[in-house]
DNA sequence: CGAAATGTTGAGTAACATCAAGTTTAGTGG
DNA sequence: CCACTAAACTTGATGTTACTCAACATTTCG
């Protein structure tokens, strides 16, 4: 839960230093330049379709880096919305909470992802975005993006792609929940990783979860036993190999078939 | 089904001449000029924070108008995206199909609403938009409309907003599938209806259902005999009253209270 | 008017939730 | 490093919600 806790995602960990300053302020100051340019995302990430140059200027007018620490808020419902943020190392999730009291996850954020989208109509956000584990996000200011688009009708095109691309995750989703049973709900999210894992150039077939059973379960509306039970029946039927949280998908096509395409 | 069937929207009829013209040629070359600047739409639609010079021009350079008749199809699924379009009068609904044959609805969509959002990023179209009603669209070639939005700040952040509204309103349904039981979706559902009639200004506790038990039953996940019996419960306990497709919600609190806020 | 589509209601059933108990893993302090 | 505690996970027994199947009523449309 600390700063000091090493950095399990793939980018490098920043100088000890900097780590160290940063554990003496409050979590929201902690903030430096980012690089596009040198990101190992941006083939993936807001800035794709951009030229060197324009990726440059971008860079510099733009994109500020900070730190959360696992379990740590970015953002919380209600709060203005100030900026969008793209995950550069660790996961989030977004979480919306009814009157109840009982949270609801709409979804999961890895690295190239972006976060914050669904505020930018209503100025405020409807969500709390919690990281999964400690990571890193580069925060782009809305206002500056949306001047600096004014002037480079790439980054325009690819602001609207990202938010259209948003948009289809989410119908997406509704088919899963509305028409799926848990079986192929489960299936379905587990194939969904594994796409997402292998954009960024990980191996689709072998992946660490970074949510609990219970955040699975609650994502895709079921209880966490049955969550258990389809887990190891997937393991049991030869479709999964599972060992905590470590995921092997030892037959994509038997995954597929549940899902039903 | 025909096109002399009455348009029993809000919006005037194009005169008897412009319809029998309609008549004789396929559907999708019956279009013509559209004007946001007297359209009675304008403060909930795209045009929503431009100017007056502004819409004025916005007018001339991009959008037309199509009819769409009951049960028609606006485009389907693989077709190549070329623009997105506002639902003018009428209703309309958007149908993913899975290789299993079934159809799910992911979105009923009603004047001042966008369409076709979702296909920006792929530039291919993920879903069947169906008219459940005739209907009438205002057409904006999204090429046309980007290079609009680079001379048009007010229009870009209006593009903006109207994507990022998009993702809202999914993620607000997907907590309704993932996190509500039958009787809290349909409640939800009505109060979605009412909420968005009254955005444009009409009665927010009386209105006509546009489509079926069965597609709301869809939509929500549920079978067609839960929605019907649910309704039938509604009536009884007096929180709805319904003749048909007719609704009249007699204690919007009582609904609300259902769904948890 | 008659056929097809749409909607209602009842009885039985299956899928998933709930309740409960126990196991494993991760985190903490001595 | 080990013991201890809390969190996370698994598995079984039972219950409930919403689905399925079925029959019938009503409305719409040609």
């Amino acid at each position: 839960m600390s700063y000091a806790t090493a950095l399990r995602s793939p980018v490098p960990m920043a100088s000890r230093a900097a780590v160290v300053s940063l554990v003496s302020r409050p979590a929201p100051q902690a903030r430096h330049a980012a690089s596009c340019g040198s990101c190992c995302l941006r083939g993936v990430c807001l800035p794709c379709g951009m030229s060197e140059a324009e990726i440059n200027r971008f860079d510099e007018l733009i994109s500020t880096k900070r730190k959360v620490a696992r379990g740590v808020t970015l953002y919380r419902t209600g709060e203005r919305f100030e900026a969008i943020y793209a995950v550069r190392s660790g996961g989030f999730k977004t979480v919306g909470n009814s009157r109840h009291g009982d949270e609801k996850i709409t979804g999961f954020h890895m690295p190239g992802e972006m976060l914050g989208l669904d505020a930018i109509n209503s100025a405020q956000h409807g969500y709390d975005a919690v990281a999964l584990e400690d990571s890193e996000v580069c925060v782009f200011p809305f206002a500056q993006l949306e001047a600096a688009a004014m002037k480079t009708p790439a980054l325009q095109h690819q602001l609207f792609r990202t938010l259209s691309s948003d948009i289809s995750r989410d119908s997406g989703l509704m088919l899963l929940l509305g028409a799926m049973n848990a079986e192929q709900r489960l299936a379905a999210f587990i194939l969904s990783l594994s796409r997402r894992y292998q954009r960024l150039g990980f191996a689709p077939n072998r992946f660490v979860l970074r949510m609990t059973r219970e955040e699975i379960g609650n994502y895709l509306g079921l209880t966490i036993e049955t969550v258990s039970r389809l887990f190891s029946r997937f393991q049991r039927e030869g479709l999964l190999g599972l060992q905590q949280r470590d995921v092997e998908i030892r037959s994509p096509d038997g995954l597929r078939n549940l899902v039903g395409n």
